[in-house]
DNA sequence: ACCTATTAATAATG
DNA sequence: TCATTATTAATAGGT
């Protein structure tokens, strides 16, 4: 891509070499940049031209020294071993590198973790293969059928619950009632006690109470009256 | 450089993105390759994608050890410590207690995450109230018809390929037919060419065509006529 | 995986 | 090093 193509070779002219490697390294860092962008990749460049001049790339989401790490962790290379090896009789440095691996190690364990909550929440799922996603669509399954499960147990229970508390305040009721009529026995409480009941159990089952029209309302005796009173 | 440009920002489309880092990516190491060779220089590149896959490139004359020591030597970052360095008191004893509470921390998050993977299981679930359940059935419910979906693409997109496959492979037998009815006019070969392709179709579909039995067998000269010959 | 219209990179040159 | 430009190379979108 240029004034005629050139072979893949070293170029003998030094000086052409120089501004060809300076045009490059610029095209390649240029290159890293769009695929950390267009592709959420994260990238990690270490140059040496041929005069020992140092250039680097790194996605900006991290840094050098997490990618050397997350290389070695997935890579299962060693960078630092021989460092490691020549200080074997410090203990502390020992213990060092053993928490720094153990560290990578953690890390990788928690991104896969990440990437398994992840794929039950239903994202990432082109990576996997037919099979995969069959294991994944089982595993779903079963557990929204556990989670269901608990859940009517769950209601169930308050429902036991409430039950039980309803009854039992019910009958203190009645009780109280029996004691009331005794005490006054010309004073009739009963509907009044019924209707508080009714209140207790909430409003909307009141309005279910009253859909059915009282004694009174279909007698011609109900809110008509109130009406023909005040005009 | 495409039917079109295209922004450089994060691909939405996740099968896209996955193109297009494939593509990039060869395009990033050829021109890798192409700098150590035409420049002498030692280029390390280490690439992770949004998916955790894993590549590199390192110029042949070295590795990427060299380059990472040799990064160490020139920039003067030391890819040991820096991480976990307090940034004035750098003892060994300050980093040691930073590195274990780093430590600490991990396997905390490590702990939750495992934790809420078994509730995505189904497990472990007595803690939870009927709201909690709720949003987790809805939530399972939720993953549960996109791994669907996502399964039910993979498999029309693989029932495409095998059709367009087998239809190109009828027609290449189509014309391979042809031709060699023009060679030979006297001889007919498409009964044995339409079993040929029965049995490429899989044996299971192969039963099903032999369901209706042939003109040669409706006229007695079937596979009797193979049994008589034997007898 | 392959194709190709189009854009992007860059070799040569000033 | 910088700008220009004729050319080749990379690749986005489609099959």
């Amino acid at each position: 891509m240029g004034r005629g193509r050139i072979e893949i070779r070293k170029i003998e002219n030094a000086t052409n070499r120089q501004v060809t490697y300076s045009k490059r390294r610029l095209g390649i860092m240029k290159k890293a940049k769009e695929l950390t962008v267009l592709c959420d990749a994260e990238v990690s460049i270490i140059m040496f031209s041929s005069t020992g001049k140092f250039a680097e790339y790194c996605s900006p989401s991290t840094d050098t020294k997490k990618i050397v790490d997350r290389y070695q962790e997935v890579s299962g290379i060693d960078l630092w071993k021989e460092q490691y090896e020549a200080s074997k009789d410090s203990t502390s440095l020992a213990c060092f590198f053993r928490m720094q691996s153990t560290l990578r190690h953690l890390e990788e364990i928690n991104r896969r973790l990440r990437r398994e909550i992840r794929q039950k929440m239903g994202e990432e799922l082109d990576g996997l293969g037919i099979k995969e996603l069959r294991g994944l669509e089982q595993s779903l399954d079963e557990s929204l059928r556990l989670v269901r499960q608990r859940k009517y147990h769950v209601i169930a229970t308050q429902t036991e619950t409430y039950k039980k508390k309803l009854k039992s305040t019910h009958e203190a009721h009645r009780s109280l009632l029996r004691e009331l009529e005794m005490k006054d026995e010309h004073i009739d409480y009963r509907f009044a006690m019924e209707d508080a009941l009714a209140m207790a159990n909430g409003g909307a089952q009141m309005y279910a109470f009253r859909v059915h029209p009282t004694q009174q309302e279909l007698l011609g005796l109900g809110y008509e009256t109130h009406d023909l009173s005040l005009a």
